[in-house]
DNA sequence: TGTACATCAGTGAACGCGCGTTCACTGATGTAC
DNA sequence: TGTACATCAGTGAACGCGCGTTCACTGATGTAC
């Protein structure tokens, strides 16, 4: 029965899903802006008409990507910032997570970075909730830390804040370095900021 | 004779910043990856063709937008974070001096943000080094401060990596920011996030 | 100062091209009985 | 299981439109003497 009715639904999750594959390899160089429907239906190789099938317009297919990059990101969130180890070593796991996630999916990263600030209205609304999100659950990762014992909800939010911004730039300033020593090198500054926001909150509000 | 030689010079200069002017504003709304050449000459009322006496392209009309927007405010970075003044009256003066940018210049804030990581090469190379040189210059200056004695330079550049990122940010959430109350929330979250980046400065390296 | 020539910012017509969107269609898949 | 009808993902032709770029031009400004 699922499978009587599945033939068809499959077959446009399929066209669906290389639509999507398809746009983000073609926004590792332009903007959603730029994208043009006739361009993602060409490497996909359907007529142009096809596309609405699937979405009503590319910036309705950048909203699909964010969910893409972004929604399926929430445990590995709150794995990064889990509070168990010590802080050296959880800044080491983050980071090796964050190298993982860039190494394994990069054009997602590009895209969330490009279109974080970019000129679509309704795809930086998606990316902010997504990463509003994030910060909430850091929030509640971080609270379950002795050391927050006394901070204001406010102050955890602001923390959890900057975390995700550090996680977000550190993705990004990986992507662009393209030999393993620059990545490394990137990693260990990374590092040291992380360290230094870690030794502010041991000593918040001094 | 420099007003001989200068009447046609002046002239062309003066089309020259009503094209940059022109395109700023519509770059409001969308990427420099999707403004045309024909929708900026229309705006400020020239035949297209005029657009290439001044520039090659839009990516080379971007990349005078950066260093329109970004050339000039050298030498407000050094006084943003110049050590004069206790701790929390040095980032309520540089927190003043970054909200009185955004409200004179909302719309180089915005492009700078917004193509900082966008789809046209040129015009991201141009701010990367562009805000290369904003950490330099504070770096230089926090190395004046007795706190950095006994920082490395390298550390010392990643501090100022991370204060050029927060000022970055904190316009661009201040541009997002409509209200006045709402503005006043974003700075005060920037000063707590900035607060605790300076307690984590003091005590470094733990 | 006046004249003859050079420069060059801005023009306007023309081009070929790819765009987004519409529409009626086809034929495989799904459903009812 | 078989038949008759409904659904709907993908097609292909057609449209009007704005794009970037070329080219020879005009006429005001600049220069040499």
């Amino acid at each position: 029965m699922s499978h009587t009715r599945g033939v068809r639904h499959a077959q446009k999750q399929k066209t669906r899903q290389a639509l999507l594959d398809a746009a983000l390899e073609l926004l590792e160089d332009q903007s959603l802006s730029s994208l043009g429907l006739r361009e993602v239906t060409r490497a996909v190789g359907v007529a142009p008409t096809a596309f609405y099938r699937h979405f009503r317009s590319t910036a309705d297919l950048g909203v699909a990507l964010v969910d893409e990059a972004l929604g399926s990101l929430h445990p590995m969130i709150r794995t990064a910032v889990a509070a168990t180890g010590d802080s050296d070593g959880r800044i080491d796991r983050a980071l090796g997570l964050i190298a993982g996630h860039v190494a394994a999916h990069p054009a997602h990263v590009r895209f969330v970075a490009r279109e974080r600030h970019g000129g679509v209205q309704p795809v930086r609304e998606a990316i902010r909730a997504q990463l509003a999100r994030f910060a909430d659950e850091v929030r509640a990762e971080l609270a379950r830390d002795p050391v927050s014992q006394d901070w204001s909800e406010d102050d955890l939010l602001m923390l959890a804040q900057l975390y995700v911004d550090q996680m977000l730039s550190t993705a990004s300033l990986l992507l662009e370095a393209r030999e393993a020593l620059e990545r490394e090198h990137v990693t260990r500054l990374a590092a040291r900021r992380l360290r230094l926001i870690s030794i502010g909150r041991r000593h918040w509000p001094d």
